[in-house]
DNA sequence: CATAATTTTCAATAAATACTGAAAATTCAG
DNA sequence: CTGAATTTTCAGTATTTATTGAAAATTATG
């Protein structure tokens, strides 16, 4: 009997792919979606050969895509005794890998505007024509919002996942 | 007297261009942040040709971009009496901005994921073996983590901007 | 209606991004 | 040290996405 291993290598092999196509939408490449799907349905850490075996993908494909998300810190190294090459294996507490995506974004989204808001607020601060005080105060409301905005992401990165469960059931309630 | 006419123009231009390349990291194209970035700093309603000629695109890019912005409800279309042509003005309210944002974002990223991993877990729900189990309950787990999202963002969404500070301000406070 | 103004479409092209594969560099074991 | 295993780099290529510009379609005006 195999049947239910067959359904199962069905079931995983259509979450990789699926999770890579909606990587795009995401902001990230299709091969670090699939990569990072593939390693959090994988009990056992892969080497960078199993994952290119396994997606059909280069090796400085698979590198490259590998050494990302360590960055990220989705996935991170596991060195096995005995053992010469690197194992990979994936964050798999779904609160922690919504952290690190959300201080992510944070980084690269939120971060950078704030930086453009702020510095056009200042740059605007003393032109004094209607014009200029227009500006400025659109600029000033949208760092003020931006900002916010930041500063709730970094507390609620920094809640344990039982409290932000009590938070949101709060709200939600 | 027009040093305080040429600051505004630089820190404008400044502000369009900027925004712009952050669109890219947002996940659309540099025109549209740059249509929607000038088009939030901008009193008046402009026409098609206005937008063409400050930022020095073609009418199609214009276009096509004037009208994915009305589609994601960031701007609108304005009629004029007695004026042929269409104008368009941006929403400017931070709030209502972040709104559409966060709704546009979750229709495209979140209900997605949602809808693979409760397909994935379905189909995985009657594979009885130990490698089939732990897979189902990775696809269960990551389904109500992101439906848990989906819910919030709602919640928050449909909050007035004054009961959304006051939420905030308890968290940060 | 005719026609001029305006909007819309879309094939061709350009630009940005991702991927390959092989060579170079590094690491480790004997 | 030597050489095999492994990781890293990167020039070339492929793919995807964005933009142009001109033609077609639509809409208002006299």
């Amino acid at each position: 009997m195999n049947a239910a291993a067959d359904r199962l290598k069905q079931a995983r092999d259509e979450f990789v792919a699926q999770w890579g196509a909606l990587g795009t939408q995401w902001g990230i490449n299709r091969t670090m979606a699939q990569i990072h799907a593939l390693l959090m349905i994988t009990p056992e850490p892969m080497t960078t050969d199993e994952v290119m075996q396994e997606l059909e993908i280069s090796r400085g494909n698979a590198h490259s895509n590998l050494k990302e998300l360590v960055a990220w810190g989705l996935i991170r190294v596991v060195v096995k005794k005995g053992e010469r090459r690197e194992f990979f294996e994936a964050e798999k507490d779904v609160w922690q890998i919504f952290i690190i995506v959300a201080r992510e974004r944070k980084r690269r989204e939120i971060e950078p505007a704030l930086a453009i808001l702020h510095k056009c607020a200042e740059e605007s601060r003393e032109i004094d024509t209607p014009d200029g005080h227009a500006f400025h105060k659109q600029m000033r409301q949208l760092e003020e919002f931006v900002g916010f905005t930041s500063k709730m992401a970094d507390q609620i990165s920094s809640m344990k996942h039982g409290l932000a469960l009590q938070l949101a059931a709060k709200l939600l309630g």
